[in-house]
DNA sequence: AGCAGTGTATTATAGTCTTAATACACTGCT
DNA sequence: AGCAGTGTATTAAGACTATAATACACTGCT
């Protein structure tokens, strides 16, 4: 399998890169992808991955201890922090996805999709996402 | 009822406020809450109203004339354009929510939710958008 | 003509975001 | 000690975003 790397930016989206990794280690924190006391990737090969500067990297990895999730270890990198009580009951995983979904409601209703053409459109994207 | 204003910014989602607009008068066009040859809300009210400077609503209306939904009109204002409502193919349309249904995937994926569960979170969403 | 209402151009300033190239302090291993 | 691997500080530059204050061309109305 090639790529079982966890993060991806999205160029178009407007939104900062280093909120969109903020946003992704948080989720893969909260999903328990990132268990307690796992190392995350190097500021290096983040950035050689995703094809960003290191420092913009830094910048989220920085933030991102700042907000208690994760932290640093002298000469090591960064780990998840035990206190950030990962794996959350699906209650609040869902609540996480909330906000999202209700804009695909939204641009749904205003683009004029009907619910079933909504659904068989999302339902293979999300079946490639359980498969691997 | 006070506000039956159709635009609103988030000013912490990080996307810039002019591109919050283009999606908005978009959306709204699509939706049928903005009629053909229905006149936009002035540079100056929009600015006003959304506590924003003018030239950043000029910006979003420029470029929303230049992708050809909107028409200048001098001396009067910005015009939903007639040949943006034709009706486009149900395939265009799910062309467009397409981005965000990927969006939504990635972010299941993300926070570990299964396909089923996403499914039945986003299921009731559209249907009260149906009804409506 | 005068005036108020359109969108827009211009200039300037400030802040954020991103990249780039170096350099540094620290750790783990040899 | 030497070396490769961590994150970070520093400085510089450029692009983008947003604000501010003016001024202009146009339209519709008086």
């Amino acid at each position: 399998m090639a790529s079982n790397f966890l993060f991806q930016i999205h160029p178009t989206s407007g939104v900062p890169i280093y909120r969109q990794l903020m946003e992704q280690v948080q989720s893969h924190i909260h999903a328990g992808r990132l268990p307690v006391d796992e190392m995350l990737p190097s500021v290096r090969q983040m950035a050689e991955e995703l094809q960003v500067n290191p420092m913009t990297v830094s910048k989220a990895y920085s933030l991102l201890e700042r907000d208690g999730l994760i932290e640093r270890v002298r000469g090591q990198g960064m780990r998840v922090k035990a206190a950030s009580r990962s794996m959350l009951p699906v209650k609040d995983r869902r609540q996480m996805i909330l906000p999202l979904l209700e804009q695909v409601a939204a641009k749904a209703f205003q683009v004029g999709l009907t619910r079933e053409q909504v659904l068989a459109a999302l339902t293979p994207l999300l079946k490639e996402r359980g498969d691997d």
